[in-house]
DNA sequence: ATTGGAATATCCCAAAATGGGATAATCCGA
DNA sequence: TCGGATTATCCCATTTTGGGATATTCCAAT
């Protein structure tokens, strides 16, 4: 396993950052598209399975409209 | 190149980290030390040879005493 | 309870990235 | 210029990734 994925700490950090996509009202198809990459991206990261840079991590968060450092807060 | 490695972005956002580090007066000795980890791997991410996760650079900044949130600002 | 379309998860595997100890190269103050 | 401190590079077996296609799950309407 690379970096923190599979720790407890990455698990929340994705479960915030699906929490928040699901309150934004998004698909993960919509933020794929915003994204400019297939869904299964999407489902990927949101399952753990594949580990998010920072800087893939504030698109994503401008692209379901919310503030990165919210999530960074909790981390 | 996987994610946003490679970019002008992600560049940049290697080099606040740099910075960040050396502004505190931090060896990647001394970070890698806290990190628990090798000094090569403080030197691989800092010179954008391998992606950082998010967890990973919220605890890369808590070595380095800094905000997160700071850098995220200017990406 | 059934249905059907929307939403999400899983497959596959070639191609590409990672880990980290050892060693080389560079920096820099005296 | 020298020498210790700091940072960069090597190597390569092992692990991860990309993404189209397909399967599965969800859920609202009937």
């Amino acid at each position: 396993m690379p970096g923190s994925l599979g720790t407890a700490r990455y698990n929340r950090f994705v479960e915030l950052l699906v929490d928040s996509r699901k309150k934004g009202g998004f698909t993960q198809e919509q933020v794929a598209t915003t994204l400019r990459k297939p869904q299964s991206f999407v489902a990927k990261y949101e399952r753990g399975e594949r580990r998010l840079d920072v800087v893939e991590f504030v698109d994503i968060c401008r692209a379901i409209s919310i503030n990165p450092a919210n999530i960074l807060k909790k981390l």
